[in-house]
DNA sequence: CGAATAGTGTCTGTGAGACAATATTTA
DNA sequence: TAAATATTGTCTCACAGACACTATTCG
């Protein structure tokens, strides 16, 4: 048999019922595939990067981050990596989404691609010519199932913001009930009641008894997250 | 360079921008494993199997169907032929709960293992010295990470059921707000009221007119599940 | 003082939980 | 008729939405 290059080295040493090892059967690639988000100027927006094509004069698509995972490599490795090297950005807390497993949805070959979710603050995104901040209200065509993702992660992340205050640590604590208040507007792309809001909040904040002086009116009080799961 | 067998045949042909095609990096094989939940006498229960060790030898260990994915296959088609092939099910509609990807959780080599849940009525379930329907309350420990996988798919069920009457299509309508009732109450695993429970269930059921005639005392309307979305 | 913002009082509607009453059947 | 089950009435409580009012600051 033909020496198999390029796999696990212990995959070799297992055999099944047929005499067979793991590197006798075929193995799709696996991708992972990144919905950065984050929120700029009151719009929920994600990370968008060129693809390499438009460097070598093929067309210009915009498309989600993304690489292959290597072995030995967890997929939230994998994410970490991808994020560093196409976006500069450290120390995330990626989160699984689906698996994309249509067989004919990668024209290289046979991929399957885990989408992920990760959260960021917008100042931590350095900018660059490849990458660029686009609110999801104004996507352009995504290259593969990537306009998918987008969506599964939205949907995640505005499930989380309804649960509990800034879910995704997008806020500097403390902070005052404004400031949260817009933050979870533009997560959930609507108006929300300044009163209904902060009575459904506060459960789950520790007033500071700080104030903050930043604005015209009466001063607002400066709030922290509650751990989860504390009365 | 070596060849390589038992690859994509088209992942030779596309070469990224340094050259390589998606062959020349290694890969992980990629397994399903299923949690098959279903209600027998009242309580959930979850299908096992013994591993192939037990036949040669070691030790008889208890694991959920699964297999690895095929060239050409999807994730969810791999789970119809692990099911057709180890527990004797057809026709199901697997549903896809996590990959989990710890380097080392398969002593076999670089495994990914994206579990997955489906349901099917317990008397389409045929017996086997194999494989056994146990109450999700009476596991024993199972190899891998399979008692995770069992949490995931509890957890999903349970959502589901939450949200609507009958999700996974365990009933065969027209059916007694009774026995949905007692339905719920073993995949939920705790007691409802009557009539709380009729209260939230009506709403997307639709009345048939019908009466069962089965038990002692006044006979019970019929119901089917309304379509999801329909007023 | 007046504008602006923070925070509270309170009314209303909705829905879950709980208990009680009524309805309809079989033994 | 008595027991069993189905179905409805209704009370209470909690909470979201909505509007109005009070509180505190800056210009």
């Amino acid at each position: 048999m033909s020496k198999v290059v390029g796999v696990a080295a212990e995959a070799t040493t297992y055999r099944d019922s047929s005499g067979r090892t793991l590197a006798d059967y075929p193995r799709p690639s696996v991708a992972v595939d990144t919905a950065l988000l984050t929120v700029t100027e009151d719009r929920l927006s994600v990370l968008l990067t060129l693809t390499e094509d438009a460097a070598r004069g093929g067309k210009a698509e915009w498309r989600l981050p993304g690489t292959f995972i290597h072995e030995g490599e967890t997929l939230a490795g994998a994410v970490l990596r991808s994020l560093r090297d196409k976006a500069g950005v450290e120390g995330l807390a990626p989160r699984q989404l689906h698996v994309f497993d249509d067989p004919s949805r990668d024209d290289r070959g046979w991929v399957l691609g885990v989408a992920h979710l990760d959260v960021v603050r917008a100042d931590r995104l350095p900018e660059s010519d490849r990458t660029r901040l686009i609110p999801i209200s104004e996507l352009p065509p995504l290259k593969y199932d990537h306009a998918s993702i987008v969506e599964f992660a939205v949907a995640a992340l505005r499930a989380d913001y309804r649960r509990m205050p800034d879910a995704a640590g997008l806020l500097e604590p403390p902070f005052t009930l404004r400031a949260l208040r817009h933050l979870h507007e533009a997560v959930l792309g609507e108006r929300l009641l300044p009163d209904t809001f902060r009575r459904s909040m506060t459960p789950m904040l520790i007033p500071t008894g700080e104030l903050s002086r930043d604005g015209r009116g009466r001063p607002a009080e400066l709030y922290r997250p509650r751990a989860p799961g504390a009365v």
